[in-house]
DNA sequence: TAGCTAATGTTATTTACTTCACATAATATA
DNA sequence: TATATTATGTGAAGTAAATAACATTAGCTA
């Protein structure tokens, strides 16, 4: 097998891919080609046999790919053919949301621990869970083996957060905060701000708008 | 002016950088080189010059940029030196979150509409918005000039939502459902998928351990 | 005012990613 | 069984983006 680095590019088409197959598969389709999957969530269909050619041959010939097969490799290959027990720090709107998110729950992920330091927030539930002060944080990990952090604080709490997750053996955080966090090299870290993508919008809305003028 | 194809990931830092500024803004100072920008949010100092460039000369060679000036610029850049009128769609728990979002407003952006087509949701407050049924839309549309949407719906719904967001004008669509959406042409939109970088994560654990093996 | 230092703006280089094009292989058909 | 058709897998070509390198210019110092 190769062990050409992967393009973070891929990886994410695999993420699409892989839900497109899901799709497929509730609605009872069995065979997909290239072309189609390309369709469906809107690449070209040389980027899609592209994407799957660093990970292995996975279609016949003059046929196209088994979907079952196809999605439990896409599956497989990011990490999802296992449970993963996440913790969260951040009780307010957004975690809750988050918390209650059905589509981590369809991607093989849980909730088990959600922390706050606001006095108001410990001891309330969301979900099944108790909201629990950040000393709980520890045990918590222990106890579910927990490898994946998420951030869903105030912008100003969220490096401190951070280095707290890291020191209780967070391998990986997940920040929604808006503030590039500064953390060692070992630890993986992705951003998701909801507003980056607005402002995309905004940009080509002006673009397109000096264009007509 | 240049007027080159501005790379998407470059729109995207300069949403990071303007960010920053008005961080070391707040903060007082006057004065910043492009290195220490590029440390701030964690690109090369080549970086951030090349990605300025695309849209002019801001700086003072042997001295760096002016604070004030350089956020000012990049936020006219991305269309944010003025206000923007936003609606949504779907009034669950992340539909509440984004509402009550704070990131939005410091940006700029005001959400004056909310709409959901579940009757029990319908009528309920949100900060100081009535959700509202989805006949309204052309109304607020009009009466607020609002020319992008946000989806909050649950995926099997956001298809429908964003044809007939088009219907009533938008122009531009932020798309929280984890469904590639088939939309004309002309219309800008941009997709957060919340499990996607998750997955990203999963993926690089993964690839780490097999690599310890 | 001449020389030194610092940091921009920009060209050249390198690297990374995507698309193209086609050889290969599987199935269907006559 | 030969032929036509379809769609994969992949090397080559093309495009785009990031990095490096440097010429330029502002400000400082003696």
């Amino acid at each position: 097998m190769k062990t050409l680095r992967v393009p973070e590019a891929t990886v994410t088409r695999l993420s699409i891919y892989s839900r497109y197959l899901e799709r497929l598969d509730r609605n009872g389709v069995s065979s997909v080609s290239s072309g189609e999957i390309a369709d469906g969530v809107g690449v070209s269909p040389a980027q899609v046999r592209k994407d799957l050619a660093y990970f292995g041959e996975f279609g016949t010939r003059g046929v196209g790919y088994n979907v079952k097969d196809l999605m439990r490799y896409t599956l497989k290959i990011l990490g999802l053919d296992r449970h993963w027990n996440l913790i969260l720090v951040g009780a307010g709107n957004l975690g809750y949301a988050l918390c209650t998110y059905r589509g981590f729950n369809m991607r093989g992920f849980s909730i088990v621990g959600v922390f706050d330091n606001d006095l108001t927030k410990i001891g309330k539930r969301i979900n099944d869970l108790e909201v629990l002060p950040m000393e709980s944080m520890p045990e918590i990990v222990k106890d579910h083996n927990v490898r994946i952090g998420i951030i869903a604080t105030p912008t100003r709490a969220a490096q401190e957060v951070a280095d707290y997750m890291i020191k209780c053996g967070m391998q990986a955080i997940l920040n929604f905060a808006p503030l590039p966090l500064n953390l060692p090299e070992h630890v993986e870290v992705r951003n998701v701000d909801l507003s980056v993508k607005l402002e995309i919008l905004t940009f080509n809305l002006g673009f397109k708008s000096a264009q007509n003028v």
